[in-house]
DNA sequence: CCTGAACCTGAGCGGGCGCTTAGCGTCGAT
DNA sequence: ATCGACGCTAAGCGCCCGCTCAGGTTCAGG
């Protein structure tokens, strides 16, 4: 009668649906089986309280409750666990600073937009952001070829934005290049503090840091 | 004769001197007696490059030339090589923003100051700054208290000058706690992605934050 | 019913971990 | 010359790690 354990965790057991009440997308929908997905869930709750390394299998399928074997059925290795977790977290940030990228609008616009729903994301998702961006050292050498080549495909997007803006004279940028990482250190590190018994709330974090933004690079709005 | 053993990493070997011929202070210099240094200055690029966790006390002990055990005639603990390092890091970093708000001089000048010579020693002391402000969370609670008390000072110093700022109606800055902590997560995020081998010396990546952060607080200069 | 596939568990292997202990060599002080 | 203090090592204890494997349970298709 281990059946029900699918419905136990109510929080993440609508089976197929993506969206949530609110409107935002339900993260690790496209993990499957039901399981899977669980286990999946669990160590990203682990991985970020405690890091990799002092995280346990044992932890894992034990928050999934599950015994520690089952782990190794849906996955080879607790690093693929690791893998799965910042290749799907860093395809959704790619995704989002893309959005904003492609958009219409003027660069100031763009900037603005990329900034606000990329600090959302690390705010809001705090926990797999934590995991996604700090962790990254866990992973062993192709799987962090991999994901290092997602995270200047993000840079690159938002250097684009900001050459942009620097061409139409919106913006005044002396060091193109620098400035970009710098926004991109300014939002990833949100991951690291945000707390959510904190004060602020994602939405207002990332309209503070989308002005902040806006003052970087030299907008006069 | 394992004497000569001091002098083998040149790099820490001068006894009492605390300066180095270019006029930076020898960091770990307090840290007696000599084997002591050795171990902790092992245990500090041990932890940089695998994490805390990650890191055997073999592994520490090895790259002090010593054996295993030899780590616990300094050390009660591993944990505590971690506190110590944390403890002189975060003294360090405190004394470096104090020096540069208690100086003279208008407040963008204080607060130009505080961020060059702040995220030049994240970037110069990358190796110690990573340990100190991303293994926070493998201390306990004790320790990890200390620590935070010893950041809440750096906090306030720097919201100190941009209040100054404010006050004189040099900056404009709408919310102050908040920008304090953009620019604070800016600086500290240097240790993270600074790389030697990179295009930026230490001293550029200080000169472009400062600019940087003169803009977010909205100075006209 | 039977069967194969999918999923999961209990028990446990080999190994490396943090840390301890008994004892050795080298000192300065007597 | 002797001695305790100090700094260190070789050996290893007890534990828990990542991971494996034989076997039990469930379920759809025939």
């Amino acid at each position: 009668m281990v059946f029900t354990l699918s419905v136990e965790k109510g929080r993440t057991a609508m089976s197929t649906a993506q969206e949530t009440p609110g409107g935002e997308m339900q993260p690790w929908a496209e993990v499957t089986p039901d399981a899977a997905r669980r286990l999946l869930i669990a160590a990203v709750e682990a991985f970020a309280e405690r890091g990799y390394h002092a995280t346990t299998t044992r932890d894992i399928a034990g928050r999934a409750g599950m015994s520690p074997a089952a782990l190794y059925i849906h996955y080879k290795t607790k690093e693929e666990l690791l893998h799965r977790i910042s290749r799907i977290g860093h395809d959704k940030a790619l995704d989002i600073v893309r959005t904003a990228a492609d958009a219409g609008g003027t660069p100031a616009e763009r900037l603005s937009d990329a900034v606000r729903s990329f600090v959302r994301w690390h705010a809001g998702q705090h926990t797999t952001a934590r995991v996604v961006q700090y962790e990254l050292e866990a992973l062993g050498p192709e799987a962090r070829a991999e994901i290092i080549a997602l995270r200047r495909q993000v840079d690159a997007e938002v250097r684009r934005i900001i050459q942009d803006g620097v061409a139409t004279g919106e913006f005044d940028v002396p060091d193109v290049p620098g400035t970009t990482l710098a926004v991109l250190s300014l939002c990833i590190d949100v991951a690291r503090w945000f707390n959510v018994d904190g004060p602020r709330t994602p939405d207002e974090v990332g309209a503070l840091y989308a002005d902040l933004v806006r003052r970087m690079v030299g907008f006069k709005g």
